[in-house]
DNA sequence: TGCACAAAGACAATATATTGACATAAAAAG
DNA sequence: CTTTTTATGTCAATATATTGTCTTTGTGCA
């Protein structure tokens, strides 16, 4: 390899530091949050996954990995968990004998419903700041380094 | 709990889902982009921390937790691994025994050189598509949601 | 000066993230 | 129709994330 020092563009690596650390801010000060309800972050965002309208019949393992863009691996012990505790449920798919369907319990309902009010006063906290511009500009740069970085 | 379901604002759950997303496709891509040096993008960060200029008598323990938002006990093993490859060194701190300075070494700024030549056309192509001022927004951001959701 | 409290870093436990591997089922190819 | 290849979800291993805890050291206050 060269001798020769590598100059990063300074507002590249910004950016993916800044992700980094707020990423983790996220997670930790969510968690805390929620921490009366005994959820994290995480299994937030596969509750909320599976209460879109749109999946109600539920959804694949693997649509699920997709959506949320995480490993069927550790998606699958999310779910053991959330199983274990009532609030998802997993049912043989009908039509592809590999495949589950992730539901949606009454109890994982429940649950969703207290987080969301939890969750509520927490997103917006986040946001204070940010013009609602601001905020639907955000979303457009975060799907746009999402989608650069996704491969397949 | 009352039975009322409540609505989330979906701008507000759509960034938090998205840092969620961008985040995870970020760790898995970058992680892949330097499978060859087998360094991860947390060791990374890691490394780039003690690179400044300002922290070239090293940094604590302490300090670096700060400035990357990780906890103690995440860092201290981290640090165990890039000190077991030799990229880094804990020196007792001379004027508080508690402590310890966290330097580079010499094959830490060799490696940090070789993910650096790497990471330069990962970066740029995670931010194609945003303008400079786009970027700079994003930063912007980024940093005011950290703060906003920093925790002491 | 002595005591109470806090800070520093590391050990322990647990949840989430990845890749690798596997058995079963489905799809594709010839 | 048969064989090869791919897909599905889970087990295994490992790295990173958290909180809890502990011992040693340092600080502040009476």
């Amino acid at each position: 390899m060269s001798d020769k020092t590598v100059e990063l563009d300074e507002i590249h690596s910004r950016i993916i530091f800044r992700l980094f650390q707020t990423s983790n801010v996220m997670h930790r000060s969510g968690a805390l949050a929620l921490s009366e309800l005994g959820i994290t972050t995480q299994q937030w965002s596969v509750l909320g996954a599976l209460s879109r309208p749109k999946v109600e019949s539920g959804m694949s393992v693997n649509d699920m990995c997709s959506y949320l863009r995480v490993s069927r691996q550790n998606l699958s012990v999310m779910l053991n968990r959330l199983e274990a505790a009532g609030y998802v449920e997993r049912l043989q798919d009908k039509v592809d004998q590999r495949s589950k369907r992730i539901t949606l319990t009454e109890n994982g309902r429940k649950i969703l419903n207290d987080i969301n009010r939890i969750m509520q006063e927490f997103l917006g906290k986040s946001v204070e700041g940010l013009s609602r511009d601001d905020q639907i500009s955000f979303i457009h740069y975060l799907t746009r380094v999402r989608n650069n970085m996704t491969t397949d």
